[in-house]
DNA sequence: ATAAAGGTTCTAGTTAGTGGAAGGTCAAGG
DNA sequence: CCTTGACCTTCCACTAACTAGAACCTTTAT
């Protein structure tokens, strides 16, 4: 498979696989005579694990981790788990922060009459 | 008022608001002989109201825009209300996107022994 | 033969700063 | 008067994770 088939594959565009080549995250299994990159499934495989990873907010570097504890046959499941678990108590944080960032918004928004009038509760908030 | 004087009032780091200064959005009143940036209220205001509105999620591209309404006598508390109605939405989106992610993660560690033996069931959720 | 649609490398830009180096300035203390 | 330390200045490089574009090469089809 060339780059555009994986990519597709994938559901990644190619600039960003061709990326994850340069930093040695997902190498193509080979080179065609002619300098193209070639892939097989194994390579297609770790392309669709880390854009899922990806997704899961898991950073690059995280996900360097991973795939090789996805590649280790001696991995535990409680290495993954522990990464996991970080991850899951990020996302709760976050969730926990834009809540109270929605709350207080919301609550400025409603107190706004958002007609021609110069003066504004948003601005005056922000003051 | 010297940076680190307002730095310290606007609750920003020194090299952030050389940064805000740098790019034109928050600029000092003037230059000592001797070339040091010199801040009176107005720049402190807003440099308090860039860190509030940031803190909001706001671009700096955003805060541009929402500190010429905060400095144009003829802004309509409507464009604000906008603004801050898009911004809204994009943290409401955020939140279900979030809590998705929240509800998969949490599904498959659960399913996670977390022991010793290879086999786990997050890393295979991910292929 | 040539044109379109792929591929390649390289550079530079994005966001919103942060870190560090080299050097100028200012007030206090000896 | 000199030095020390805490400021300040500019400039350059770096971060994350790509994306855009230029210049050029290869493959395939007409």
């Amino acid at each position: 498979m060339q780059i555009s088939d994986v990519a597709k594959a994938a559901n990644l565009p190619v600039k960003t696989v061709r990326y994850y080549a340069d930093i040695g995250l997902v190498k193509p299994a080979g080179r065609t005579s002619s300098g193209y990159r070639s892939y097989d499934e194994t390579g297609l495989g770790k392309l669709i694990f880390v854009r899922r990873a990806r997704e899961f907010g898991f950073s690059i570097d995280e996900c360097r981790e991973l795939l090789g504890l996805y590649e280790d046959k001696n991995r535990s499941s409680a290495d993954v788990k522990k990464l996991a678990l970080i991850r899951l108590g990020m996302i709760e944080e976050k969730q926990r922060e834009l809540q109270a960032l929605h709350d207080e918004l919301s609550r400025v928004v409603h107190a706004c009459a958002g007609d021609n009038r110069p003066n504004c509760p948003i601005l005056d908030h922000f003051r």
